[in-house]
DNA sequence: GACATGACCTCTG
DNA sequence: CCAGAGGCCATGT
């Protein structure tokens, strides 16, 4: 098994395996992780994703409404928008339009 | 060891 | 439909 590199370390690697063109969601990860109510831990994982010596595209990881909600934490403004919109996102006001076409939900992608 | 915080999610009124 | 509160796990002080 995977010990326990820690919490974030499992996130990140979720989060590695995103496809380009794809974005997950807290909840989902969370509850890939094992722990549906955990979507605020994984938020933090991201908080922390600078930590990690390997880049996290946490740009791909909105929350469950779509939401850019972390991209006050991208460095500037629009920056995670635009690299979703990079990668064939719609997005309007910090929201992604086609968010439903391009969920990529790792229980159903990666399976349990 | 307890309290407070965090890029959330879901339910109820 | 909008507003409020609870729950969840881990980290830091």
């Amino acid at each position: 098994m995977n010990r326990n590199e820690g919490f974030f370390q499992r996130v990140y690697e979720v989060v590695l395996l995103v496809p380009r063109g794809r974005v997950t969601t807290y909840g989902a990860i969370a509850r890939y992780l094992g722990s549906p109510g955990a979507a605020r831990m994984v938020g933090w994982a991201m908080n922390q994703s600078h930590t990690s010596s390997e880049y996290i595209p946490a740009h791909r990881v909105v929350n469950r409404n779509g939401l850019l909600t972390g991209k006050h934490h991208f460095d500037g403004t629009n920056l995670m928008q635009e690299m979703l919109e990079n990668e064939g996102a719609h997005i309007s006001e910090n929201r992604i339009l086609n968010m439903k076409e391009m969920f990529w939900d790792p229980v159903e992608e990666l399976g349990l």
